[in-house]
DNA sequence: ATTGGCTATGAATATCCTGTTGATCGAAGA
DNA sequence: TCTTCGATCAACAGGATATTCATAGCCAAT
């Protein structure tokens, strides 16, 4: 998942940073709204989430003109104010959600999940983001892989793999796709990590690892 | 699958190129618009990536002399104007898609695979991205071919070329459209690559072989 | 601060497979 | 029959993948 951080608090942003990347997730950090909203014109974010108060344009005009441009990543606004009016405004702008400062990380973290599994359209039935196919269950929400019942520890970057490949069951996909889903990274095709990762994979999946098929030539595909 | 891109920024055709190119797909870029008419002039793409922002003429000019030269190529319109008075007179202009920067890769992508199936008139069942014929299916999202329900080790072109025979069903391939969409050159027709690619399809289609014809003196026909 | 454990990443290696060529053999048409 | 075009084969070089190792960074606990 790719985020986009803009808060100009340094040690704040630093402190959030961290949390969000120790869940696996990519962060990239504007310090104010004009960097902000540049970065957005050339990248696509999974989840944006936004200070309210800072220098320069304030919080809410980026959101404003964000949406101006039809631009429908989700927002995540911060405040440090408690009031409810700021929460009203600020979802009139165009926030999807909104949390007030000091908040509890684990919260931040549920509810830009929350956001970006709505956003993509999970299903919203009673399988509510979890994968599965024969002995292997990934469940997306308490971010556990289960091998025949017994649950396998994975890392964050391991747990992101799973869960695209899980996702794009019998599609065949290109190591730059999954790089771009799981690193964040644009450029710089000429590293392995994918092949390492798709390696130890295979072995904490056991007798299903080998429904990782190599795409000779392509990339990998799970089914 | 034989694409150009016509975008002037050169970090985001780079970007797109290399995307494009871990999809298997021959990538043809072009600089502005006049190039990019010239290239078409010689050449035949399945798919064109237009950008609508160039120097020189217009996205829209060069989508307009397209079409005024009767030329049907699905043409996929790149912008990054908010407004979607854009959208509407692009596709006005022949324009046969459109989609609005930032995009998130993997929307290109399936739209661009949706534009070239539409054109190529793959089933648009259930069946979507599956060409048959008989006991031989091929999927292209998985990139798996199927002999009687027996899945088939294929390699990189050995995929590509299944795909353009099976998509041109019933219709003769010359050695050079082959060469042209396989392998991307459209030169040095004094190889016989093809001739050896077809004879280890033939093989690893086993009793199917023989629905690769050999049209002697003009190519190959596939049905 | 320091330490230890863990994860992420890049590099190096080894192995296997594909892509390509040129030669030779066979088949079809004049 | 002769000629031309296509089929097939073996072999090589380069490329792609798997796997392991070493390093760097991070976090938590001391």
């Amino acid at each position: 998942m790719n985020i986009l951080l803009i808060e100009d608090e340094l040690r704040v942003a630093d402190f959030i940073r961290r949390g969000l990347k120790a869940e696996g997730w990519v962060v990239e950090h504007a310090g104010d709204g004009e960097t902000g909203l540049d970065i957005i014109r050339d990248r696509k974010f999974d989840v944006i989430i936004l200070d309210l108060m800072l220098p320069g344009i304030s919080g809410q005009q980026v959101c404003q003109k964000l949406r101006a441009r039809l631009n429908k990543t989700p927002v995540m606004m911060l405040t440090a104010l408690d009031s409810t009016d700021e929460r009203v405004s600020g979802l009139r702008l165009g926030a999807d959600d909104y949390l007030p400062k000091p908040f509890d990380f684990d919260e931040l973290i549920a509810r830009v999940s929350a956001l970006h599994r709505r956003a993509t359209g999970y299903a919203s039935n009673g399988d509510e983001g979890k994968l599965q196919h024969q002995g292997l269950v990934y469940d997306s929400a308490a971010m556990v892989l289960t091998v025949d019942g017994v649950v396998v520890e994975l890392s964050a970057k391991e747990r992101e793999l799973i869960a695209i490949l899980m996702a794009s069951k019998n599609k065949a996909l290109s190591r730059e796709r999954i790089l771009n889903s799981v690193w964040g990274t644009h450029e710089d095709p000429m590293t392995n990590v994918v092949d390492v990762y798709i390696g130890r994979l295979r072995k904490k999946l056991g007798p299903y690892g080998q429904l990782i098929a190599t795409v000779r030539g392509a990339g990998y595909r799970f089914g």
